[in-house]
DNA sequence: CAAAATCTGGAAGGGGTCTTCCGTTTCACC
DNA sequence: GGTGAAACGGAAGACCCCTTCCAGATTTTG
């Protein structure tokens, strides 16, 4: 319907760009829950033009990650696909450990559901099925621990991402030692038995309502 | 000098203890951050008398935390004299991991530095200095792999604080299990090198300003 | 029991963020 | 170019939090 769309105007076309851009940038280095006046400082626009283009810090956040989760979906995908499945499952950890040294917002995003958000779930739903798969092949190629649970990877992130938090490079090297703890405690060489998982559907749902003060 | 401190009225030193009591009940269920105004209203009390008792939120939580802050390097202590090492080491470890489980408040005092509250910091040197104690009796002992740093205590605090920080149920369950791959690693079967420890300093430097928001 | 010292609660003030509104400016089309 | 629609930016309003002040209530003391 409505095929009579008319062509936006170039500077708001430009402004709704720089608002990306800015965003990209404060909610890498602060996190997802900077002042919105700020976001819109760094982009050079006014407040109102930011509220206008996304009403809601959740609608920012979409446009500002969606591309990025995409990418992680990807990386899960290669990684599943790799012809070493231990070597990926730990390339793989290693890499989502990081995304929150690099990019502190998406580092946040990665540990939230946004219910409202197809964008963003569905891809994290499809990075979730290429880890399982991941995950799989890693445990009949004997590298990785048969009880792991898929699961058990937003508890690894939630982990690494309590570390990185505060966001100082000292917390950085910190996490990378976690990441080697968690690695090595992932290794099929280890038979004590472990608690065992809480149901997923509860683990999910604590995600939810999971960005405090 | 100044001897000649009155007795303070009765019905203030009932305000006083009030309010420490509903602090500790506040803090506990939703962290330090809560408004002051929640502490005073569950007192029973008005803004003011929260104010004028304890003029800095910091003052309130030294207040509040300073014996579970002694309980807690006496804890250490305990363990650090235990005939078998190793078992004290765990049952230390999980002991730190499950704080922030009953005592959402003390679990964020544990990880963050008040440099300026005596009374909090030299107990959390006692614990660390009896805790480095325990460490090297279970490396001795040959239970706990030999490159394990005291200084990964508080890297192993944020890692479980994370996943604990949203509070449900269902986290709580996934900290331990958390816990379970954590304390597997530190076993001493471990020969895997690790990447090396961030310099304590800088670690502890960027626990003071690691509150937030 | 009354005076003095102490303590109290609410209200006002200051800082911060987010949302909404509106007069003005800028662009696209003719 | 001129004109109407679209977009702009800043100010105003609402909300939340903490701090400070003060008139009134309460306890202690002689």
């Amino acid at each position: 319907m409505t095929p009579g769309a008319r062509r936006p105007r170039a500077d708001a076309a430009r402004n709704h760009q720089r608002l990306l851009d800015a965003a990209a940038e404060v909610f890498g280095e602060a996190g997802i829950d900077v002042p919105m006046s700020e976001v819109a400082r760094r982009a050079g626009v006014g407040i109102a033009t930011l509220a206008r283009n996304f009403p809601a810090r959740e609608d920012l956040v979409a446009a500002v990650f969606g591309a990025a989760m995409t990418a992680y979906a990807d990386t899960a995908a290669a990684a599943a696909a790799d012809p070493d499945p231990w070597r990926a499952f730990c390339g793989f950890i290693e890499y989502v450990c990081r995304i929150p040294q690099r990019d502190r917002g998406f580092g946040q995003v990665l540990t939230t559901m946004f219910p409202g958000v197809e964008a963003l779930e569905s891809q994290r739903q499809r990075g979730l099925r290429e880890f399982i798969r991941l995950v799989n092949r890693a445990k009949k190629a004997g590298g990785l621990r048969p009880d792991f649970s898929p699961h058990d990877l937003p508890l690894i992130m939630l982990a690494t991402g309590g570390v990185t938090r505060a966001g100082t490079p000292a917390l950085a090297t910190a996490a990378d030692r976690l990441i080697g703890y968690l690695l090595q405690a992932c290794a099929a060489g280890n038979t004590a038995p472990l608690p065992g998982p809480p149901p997923p559907r509860e683990l999910y749902r604590a995600l939810e309502s999971s960005r405090p003060a």
